[in-house]
DNA sequence: TGAGTTATTGAGACTGAGTCTTAATATTGT
DNA sequence: ACAATATTAAGACTCAGTCTCAATAACTCA
């Protein structure tokens, strides 16, 4: 038949994965005993080589023009891995439709959402962070992430305001 | 026993509208120039009977039962009435799917979701409202309205872990 | 290494929430 | 009540996302 492919190390994968989170992942396929493939690397490598936010289709897209030939099946699959090894993190901002961001490792930011032209800038604020706890804490709650979307006007909106 | 109450056709109804929301609804549909039609009340009662959060197919079914017929496409074209009026706010909850809730008048509050045992907690906490004002003012952001998603694992679930 | 075992994939059928269209109907101002 | 106009019902339609299942690829271990 066909010819025999090339044999791996496991250990040596997470080492040349290049990113962090790539290698993050890597590792989270290892423990859950899932395989690494050519599909799940090029999704994972398309969505931390971006930095904003993407909705599904469009790293489907993206994978088309590389020449890597993904199924929509397959990128909405691994999202769904990345998300539960935290990864990647759904977002909801209203009208804009189901996005998708990519996790920066350690970080954690919430969104302002401009309702006027639509833009999205990040904040972060510790003591806000701080307060959440308090409160989980109180309603003993565990919390392992949170969401906080602030609507409104932004700046630039609020000072051209003549429409 | 005579009323003493003066008849004046619009302010009327607004006044033997049931709850303060209906009111305010009926109001907008006045400041709006839009017509109240016996579907627009059937919708909106439904909605303030209840408490909770709710699908928009869940008010097609209960209305139907009422046997109060009004279409699907109805109930979204009011549904996006009520939203407008801020008498009800679309959520997200992840996995749950999209819903909505009955805003309360002057009320607000978050929310934490069990990502074990789907259940939504309501809390509210002043503190938290007066840092995210104070946020906003730094950053020049003009707050319309906010939502904060805390998820993680309530405290009947965090008890009885055993799955 | 290579055969066997099992997970993964692709393609497209399918689902379900939500939107749109249009003729028929209800509401409003006069 | 009438005319003008907004609203509605029904179902076709859209679109994101899911599911199915046969084909294929990755891992295991002899």
């Amino acid at each position: 038949m066909a010819k025999s492919a090339p044999a791996r190390k496991s250990t040596e994968q997470a080492a040349r994965a290049g990113t962090p989170e790539k290698s993050e992942f890597l590792r989270f396929l290892e423990w859950k005993k899932l395989k690494r493939t050519r599909q799940r690397d090029a999704v994972a490598n398309e969505i931390f080589r971006g930095r904003g936010h993407f909705e599904p289709e469009e790293i489907v897209q993206r994978l088309k023009k590389n020449r890597t030939r993904v199924s929509r099946a397959t990128v909405y699959r691994t999202l769904e891995l990345l998300r539960e090894c935290q990864l990647v993190e759904k977002l909801d901002f209203g009208e804009a439709g189901a996005l998708y961001e990519h996790v920066h490792l350690g970080e954690h930011h919430d969104h302002f959402i401009c309702t006027r032209c639509g833009k999205v800038i990040e904040f972060h604020n510790a003591d806000l962070e701080a307060l959440q706890s308090g409160i989980c804490a109180k309603y003993g709650f565990h919390d392992t992430h949170h969401s906080l979307r602030i609507f409104g006007e932004c700046r630039e909106c609020r000072g051209s305001r003549n429409s």
